[in-house]
DNA sequence: TGTACATCAGTGAACGCGCGTTCACTGATGTAC
DNA sequence: TGTACATCAGTGAACGCGCGTTCACTGATGTAC
């Protein structure tokens, strides 16, 4: 019962900043980005509307953490995708990363937020984006160009959006799971280990 | 000099609903969906703020003739590519509608606007996703399942989305012009006529 | 161990803004006769 | 061809809202001595 440690705060939070980012996250997911005001995550967080000027400058930094740390997330979730199965787990990897954080994917890729503002954020996915690359310029070796490289990122990508935006017909799922289902439609594919002549 | 050809308008605009479309286009790619307010797009028009409430009911109808309108641009866009090139034609007039028209194919894909509230918008987004299916499945002949179908799909969408927001590294582009590039890309990729053995 | 004080991280009031939307209105148009 | 009138498509004022942000402030914390 002693007070000082059960006390929620009284004026100094303590971790406001990362109270803030969890509270903006769930906003986030939960109403969209269009929902998600300084304010609001104030509200969330507990704290006046404004005591989150004293750990992001403004609204659009706060979406830049947001995203940042996304990316660091992101790559996490890629690596340990390949470690349990090669290029095909890191590619399923990326489609559930989509799938179970849909509103930051695309925080993530939207170029809502610019990078060129927020050095952080650059980094954060710089270092995702050069992980990826190295992961399948390994796993194609026989390919001349990255241009495969690049087709393999985009269908994961594109698998991801389509899926998130809930594009794909239902019928074209056949009842399958999300895994079974994203696991069918990346093996249908094969790289070309070089160009083709025209 | 008569005053009855020169005149702009008065009271009585005639074209309204197709002059707030077109500046809300404007709009929509010049500032983007968030900048996109009911009355910008008046103020575009050359109109009083609520105008444009004789032709649509709310913001959201606004948006949903947008990307209806998108939808039907974009469908036939996909007919002339494939009528040019075939199924690549087809998948680079996908690519290439997404980068000139960049906002509009993320307000067509991003699922901002509910179709379930929207007929209009649905019909003519299944109208183009069927187009799109019809000629997948006639060009991948030789596959069981639709899955190689989708993954087709999902790799023009996925370069189109990574182009536009812009996360492909300029280095991986090697100068090539959008239009090389695509098609390199999609060229290093084969579908498989069959499931593979695991 | 106690005290003075700088600093830090909150508070609450206030600002101006553009927005979506509603309201009562009015000028222009078209049609019946 | 002219007139009465219904309807249509605009106008402008007004509303309430949540927002981002600024301001002056104050309570809590930590540190020098």
């Amino acid at each position: 019962m002693s007070t000082s440690k059960t006390a929620k705060h009284t004026y100094h939070h303590g971790r406001l900043q990362a109270s803030l980012l969890r509270a903006a996250e769930e906003m986030l997911e939960k109403r969209g980005l269009v929902a998600l005001s300084v304010r609001a995550a104030a509200r969330r967080a507990g704290v006046s509307h404004n005591a989150p000027y004293r750990h992001f400058p403004d609204r659009e930094s706060l979406l830049a953490a947001l995203a940042a740390d996304g990316f660091a997330r992101f790559a996490r979730a890629l690596e340990e995708g390949q470690a349990r199965g090669g290029l095909r787990g890191r590619g399923e990897a990326y489609v559930r990363f989509a799938l179970e954080n849909p509103q930051r994917f695309r925080l993530m890729f939207d170029g809502e937020v610019p990078m060129a503002r927020h050095p952080a954020l650059r980094e954060a996915a710089t270092r995702a984006f050069a992980a990826l690359a190295g992961a399948l310029a390994e796993y194609l070796p026989g390919v001349p160009s990255r241009d495969a490289s690049i087709a393999a990122w985009a269908l994961v990508h594109g698998l991801a959006s389509l899926l998130l935006n809930e594009r794909i017909a239902l019928a074209m799922r056949a009842e399958r799971s999300d895994e079974e289902f994203v696991r069918a439609v990346l093996g249908s594919v094969r790289f070309a280990a070089a160009q083709p002549a025209a």
